[in-house]
Formats: C-alpha cells, sequence, structure tokens
DNA sequence: ATGACAACCTGTGGGC
DNA sequence: TGCCCACAGGTTGTCA
C-alpha cells in the first residue's frame, strides 16, 4: 500500500542514517521483483557511498557517488534500516550492508516493487510522468488545460500517472470526497473552479498524511520501524456501508477500472 | 490519442 | 476446522 506519503516517510526516515555512509555489501536473496534485481548489483554498489535520497512520484532515489539506485516500494514493500546481523525473515529479499553495521532491509511479500540501476538522472519509467502534486506545476489550471475533452471518469484521470504522480487509490477517494466531486464523472465535463479546489484538495490530503507519517495499513513500516497513524481519519476510503462523516448518508461503494470507490452520493455531484 | 483491461504476486478474510 | 475464491494494491504493456 506504499502510496506517496509513505514513500515520502520512507525517503525522509533512511535518509540521515545512510547519508555518507559506505556500501559494504549487497546480498540479492530473491532477484524476481516487479523486473528483476540488476544481476550486477553487488558489483555497482560495493565501496559506493550515499549522496543522499531523493524522491519522484513513488521511485525513493538512493543517490550514490556512482549512480542512483532506483527503488519502487510497489503495493507491500517496506525499506528498514536494521543492524545487518539481524536474521531475515520471509520474504526479506534485500539487504544494503552499510558499513557501520547496518542495512537498509527491502521486505515485499507480494514482489510488485522494483530495483533499477541509473547512470544518469533520466529513466524510461521516469520520462512520461507527470508533475508532483505537491509541486507548483501541479494547480487546478493545469489539470482543467489536461482534462479537456477526456471522457474518462475524473477518479481514473487523477490516478492516471501522466496526469499527475502519486495519486494512489486511497488519497484520489478522500481527494473527490473533501472536493465534493461525484468519482464517476468525466474529467472533460468539470468546471475550471472545481478543479482548483480538487487540486487543492489533493495538496491537502497528501500533505497531510505525510505529516502524519503515512497511512498505516497492514504491512506498512516507516524507515526507522515506526508505523503511520493515518487510517483511523479516513473520511471515505473503507468505509461502504457506514455513515458519511459530513451528512451521514450511507456510503456508496462502485468499482472503477477493477478498484474500489467510496464516495457520499449526496456529498459529491 | 484514448480507454479498457490483463498481468504481475501473495496474504487475508469471508463464505461454506 | 479447513478449503476456495475474491480481493487488495501500482504500474506497465497490450489490444481495440
Amino acid at each position: 500500500m506504499p502510496e506517496l506519503p509513505e514513500v515520502e516517510t520512507t525517503c525522509r526516515g533512511i535518509a540521515p542514517h545512510i547519508t555518507s555512509r559506505v556500501i559494504a555489501q549487497v546480498i540479492v536473496r530473491e532477484p524476481r521483483l516487479r523486473w528483476p534485481v540488476p544481476p550486477a548489483l553487488n558489483n555497482l554498489l560495493v565501496g559506493a557511498h550515499f549522496l543522499g535520497v531523493g524522491r519522484r512520484a513513488k521511485y525513493l532515489l538512493l543517490e550514490t557517488n556512482r549512480g542512483t539506485l532506483m527503488v519502487h516500494l510497489g503495493m507491500s514493500g517496506s525499506l528498514r534500516l536494521m543492524p545487518a546481523d539481524t536474521p531475515p525473515m520471509f520474504h526479506d529479499h534485500i539487504d544494503i550492508v552499510l558499513d557501520n553495521g547496518w542495512c537498509l532491509r527491502y521486505h515485499d511479500p507480494r514482489r510488485f516493487g522494483s530495483f533499477h540501476w541509473l547512470q544518469s538522472a533520466s529513466h524510461p519509467l521516469l520520462d512520461s510522468l507527470g508533475p508532483e502534486p505537491l509541486s507548483d506545476a501541479f494547480n487546478g489550471h493545469y489539470l482543467y488545460e489536461q482534462s479537456r475533452k477526456r471522457q474518462v471518469s475524473i477518479k481514473q484521470f487523477v490516478m492516471n500517472g501522466k496526469v499527475v504522480v502519486g495519486v494512489g487509490n486511497i488519497y484520489a477517494n478522500e481527494a473527490l470526497f473533501m472536493a465534493g466531486i461525484h468519482p464517476a464523472r468525466a474529467a472533460g465535463r468539470i468546471a475550471a473552479a472545481r478543479y482548483d479546489v480538487l487540486a487543492t484538495t489533493i495538496k491537502q490530503v497528501l500533505g497531510d498524511a505525510i505529516d502524519l507519517g503515512g497511512t498505516t495499513l497492514r504491512d506498512f513500516v516507516g524507515g526507522d520501524g515506526a508505523p503511520g497513524y493515518f487510517a483511523q481519519q479516513l473520511r471515505v476510503y473503507g468505509r461502504g456501508g457506514q455513515p458519511c462523516r459530513v451528512c451521514g448518508a450511507s456510503l456508496r461503494e462502485i468499482r472503477q477500472g477493477g478498484r474500489a470507490t467510496v464516495l457520499c452520493a449526496k456529498c459529491q455531484r
């Protein structure tokens, strides 16, 4: 479930602990992730040192003096710091062992995540991505312009990484509820002023979640091992059949593109 | 260009 | 108690 706030939380959690550290060893117990882990990872990384940690969309960018290790957490991945001699658990696929006896351990039961090695700043997976939702480039005007003539539903539109990155299912549901927009409405048939509201609620829901340390759902754990605590304040996600926190009406659950959508038919038009 | 949908994978939980 | 199956999730790739 790592959505953007969880990735950002991981980014911030591990950065102070790995920056300037030298990589002593890379242990790949299971290379079969979303894409195969680069076989040369150990040779590429051993002896390099970390310069810092960045993020683009839901990709973590672990920068070293030799290149960048790009990591996606998929849906069940986590990257945690722990003593390197901690016995590996089931699904602990990769260790990046540091020179101080600690390691970054990648755990991912569903193996939807991925590791990539970047020699330069660009990568095919990054090339066609839309703007960061928390940047100034992402605003109501941008959404309005991008959505003209688009028949796709507004929910699927904002979840499209070519439109804007980092808006996953949970936060799309929340932001649309907060904006009072019906998730099934065609993107091309929403007025500019409503897009101003939507851009604001997307920034708000993501920003709040980052501030709170990420949503805790099932197996997510932050970089320091401290769980987030955002789930308890979700307005609609996972609350189908329960009363709307605003008007009390029963929340409706539908499916869009195979994904669960929860909405209040009274508050969202 | 756009949109629909299958595919990747495993743990969980509901129903029987 | 245990089996079966739907479902969850992000992203890419393929097809219409």
